[in-house]
RNA sequence: CGCGGAGUAGAGCAGUUGGUAGCUCGUCGGGCUCAUAACCCGGAGGUCGCAGGUUCGAGUCCUGUCUCCGCAACCA
């Protein structure tokens, strides 16, 4: 860890431009970085925070083509989108910009042009496949076919969304373009490697041994990447969206995602600062720290070190605090499905609530792992902690000042222990939240900058200055002294984490901006006798159950929408003859038993009447059926599919079932009781 | 014995290198009334998933085991 870097240089993962941000999002990357910044910033360190929209990539040209448009279309309209609601919600980036800018184009290019030239890069010649109707290579994504484990139809060349299987283009079961619909043919291509390999000692060395003090999840991680052994790995593909290949020959070839966004961070830079941005790339003197999410580890840890590395001249990170993932509502955040609570809709249905969201995501950020957030959690921490704990504690000074004092910050006696105890508390809160935000452990150090609040409150509860003014005004002007120098630290102390809060209190204090200092903290003059307080106002306000209510069905009727959006009728399957289908046996039959298979994830085993015999059929639907509310059934079943053994247990048939477009099975019954074994045809 | 993560008070979470089990909310009782019925004090509530082991001493280390969550596999 470098002790006393000149100037820091604030890294976000650069959201990628095909959806709007969430909470997911602020709570895993953006709200710790700005905070850091922020507290940096007070600090009066040198310190610039890069963010941008990550703008490439095969899925943002799928998302236009399903949309008509073209992929600049779709990454302007996200990009104006994401910007705007950071802005609102008070990320204050020193450079918000995008991939896609010319910039970024010449300083991705140059970078590759530079290890290109030095011979940093492996070339590999492959085959894969290419669209001859449509004149290009085909990425994973844009072959469909069937999936050879589920039998789905349109599974892609990654991936098969049905079963999640993952895939590769080849396995595909009569693979068909995704653009022309012409089957593609296999097609020599080559492309440039990084060789991880060649870096692995030195990664080993720079990670495992110099930065023990990694987050346990990222040391943790990047340990079993280097301990699995290295592979060289592929930086350019062949994708007509994105950073062309700046060699000879290459047209037609982009740079992949994974090389082209990191670098992003230094074309930013270079447009926020084009005379003086090496100074914070390229001086030993500077820490570099990146925020990102767990699932960019590898990327962070591993790869842009290596790019780096191999570049030569650059700083490398010194470290890189990434979080785990926030489940909503007990669900796992997905864009997909419609499960997130988006920013730019939060800012729209709470106005003026910015610290609010942002304090609920950091008191409850998941650090260490998963954590969970709830609407009902949103409003107890908002009415039981902001509104009780801090926004109580500020008004009960200032309102008591204005009564006795007509808001003139009295002159202070001699101070007892409890005061001098109350003041102490400040230069400790300074000194524990300065500890914390410098080894990142952002929750903890927003408690402890709340407990000051809390110490205000109990302050005032044992001092109770409304039954002493009864007796002794001076004793009363030294009390609500040390409470004004209270809530003035909390103005500070509270700016990086809530600035629009520290805002409004500065307001309410009369204080202006450039007096609002962080080393003064604990020192009892940021406050100086006589001063004229501003005009009282509540902080916080509660939130009504109303609000949660709205917030909780708005959520379900995403999640019903989303799902509908979802469900299309999949198309025709090719025509079969009469005789293919007189071949299947389908019968009405009887479920007489019905048990889970032991050890298997998903699979019941049925003991049912087909009339002719009785038989042992498989079925992996153990999520959506009960076993037991199966037994006595009547349903539809293939009964001379060949038998086959799964988990040691022959099945002899198929139990038909419809299915939801929310992947729900449903029995196939017929509409009255009949005979076990009657045909349906 | 597939890989990874997790199992700590009613809920949500901390527990850094082993040394009397904590925080926030909730709950119960009391106090206060300046304050957005907010604040302050106190109590109840946990055999730290279970079972062994190492140790003078383990939530913390080791072994086994159970459960839950992702991912992978089966899903006829």
């Amino acid at each position: 860890m470098k002790l006393t870097p000149k100037r820091y240089l604030v890294t976000s993962a650069l959201p990628y431009a095909n959806g709007p941000v969430h909470i997911g999002h602020l709570a895993g990357v953006y709200i710790p970085a700005d905070i850091y910044s922020r507290y940096l910033r007070l600090r009066g360190r040198e310190v610039i925070f890069i963010g941008g929209s990550d703008e490439h990539g095969v899925p943002i040209t799928i998302k236009a083509r399903q949309q008509g448009c073209t992929p600049q279309q779709v990454v302007d309209k996200f990009h104006e989108m994401i910007k705007k609601s950071f802005e609102d919600f008070g990320i204050s980036f020193d450079v918000y910009s995008r991939t896609s800018s010319k910039i970024h184009h010449k300083t991705a290019a140059d970078f590759f042009k530079k290890l290109y030239d030095e011979g940093k890069f492996t070339e590999k010649t492959s085959e894969q496949y290419y669209d001859e109707e449509a004149g290009q290579f085909l990425a994973d994504r844009y072959i469909v076919g069937g999936c050879p484990h589920c039998g789905n139809e349109k599974a892609y060349g990654d991936q098969c969304e049905k079963c999640g299987s993952t895939l590769s283009p080849t396995e595909l079961i009569n693979p068909h373009s995704a653009i022309s619909g012409s089957k593609p043919v296999m097609r020599e291509t080559s492309h440039w490697y990084l060789p991880l390999d060649k870096y692995e000692a030195w990664l080993k060395q720079w990670i495992l041994e110099e930065h023990k003090e990694w987050k346990p999840n990222v040391y943790g991680q990047c340990k079993s990447w280097l301990d699995n052994g290295l592979q060289p790995r592929a930086v350019s593909r062949d994708l007509d969206w994105g950073v062309q290949v700046p060699v000879e020959g290459a047209k037609g070839k982009a740079l992949y995602v994974w090389f082209d966004a990191p670098i992003g961070y230094i074309s930013n830079t270079i447009e926020l600062l084009p005379d003086d941005w090496e100074k914070y790339w390229k001086s030993e003197d500077t820490k570099m720290v990146h925020f990102i999410g767990k699932d960019n580890i590898v990327f962070h840890c591993i790869m842009f070190p290596c790019m780096l590395k191999a570049h030569g001249g650059y700083v490398l990170p010194d470290n890189v605090p990434a979080n785990e993932f926030l489940n909503l509502e007990n669900d796992k955040i997905s864009t997909t499905r419609g499960w997130a609570v988006w920013l730019h809709e939060y800012l729209e249905d709470f106005p003026g609530k910015q610290d609010v969201l942002r304090y609920v995501l950091c008191a409850n950020a998941p650090e260490t792992k998963d954590n969970n957030f709830t609407w009902r959690d949103f409003q107890d921490r908002n009415n039981s902690e902001l509104v009780a704990i801090f926004g109580n504690f500020v008004n009960r000074a200032v309102v008591l000042t204005q009564k006795y004092f007509a808001g003139k910050m009295p002159q202070p006696g001699a101070l007892a222990d409890i005061d001098k105890a109350a003041l102490a508390e400040i230069g400790e809160a300074k000194r524990k939240v300065e500890d914390n935000l410098d080894s990142f452990r952002f929750r903890e150090a927003l408690r402890e900058a709340m407990n000051l609040a809390r110490t205000g409150n109990k302050y005032l509860a044992d001092t109770e200055p409304w039954k002493v003014i009864k007796t002794d005004e001076a004793r009363v002007k030294t009390i609500l002294n040390v409470a004004l120098q209270l809530s003035a630290s909390l103005a500070v102390i509270m700016e990086p984490f809530m600035p629009f809060t520290s805002q409004k209190l500065r307001g309410i204090l009369n204080i202006d901006s450039a007096t609002l200092q962080w080393e003064p903290l604990g020192s009892d003059t940021l406050l100086p006798v006589g001063h004229q307080l501003g005009e009282p106002a509540l902080l916080f306000d509660k939130i009504e159950d109303d609000a949660i209510t709205a917030q909780l069905q708005k959520l379900e009727k995403m999640k019903e929408k989303n799902g509908e959006q979802a469900y299309r009728a999949e198309p025709q399957k090719e025509l079969c003859s009469f005789d293919d289908f007189q071949k299947m046996d389908v019968r009405i039959v009887k479920i007489l038993e019905a048990e889970r298979v032991p050890k298997s994830k998903k699979l019941i085993k049925m003991l049912v009447d087909a009339g002719i015999d009785k038989r042992t059929v498989l079925s992996g639907v153990a999520d959506s059926f009960d076993p037991q509310a199966l037994v006595g059934r009547q349903v539809a079943m293939l009964i001379n599919l060949a038998p086959r053994s799964i988990m040691g247990v022959e099945s002899q048939g198929m139990i038909l079932y419809a299915e939801s477009a929310d992947g729900k099975l449903l029995l196939v019954q017929p509409a009255g009781e009949v005979q076990n074994g009657v045909k349906v045809s």
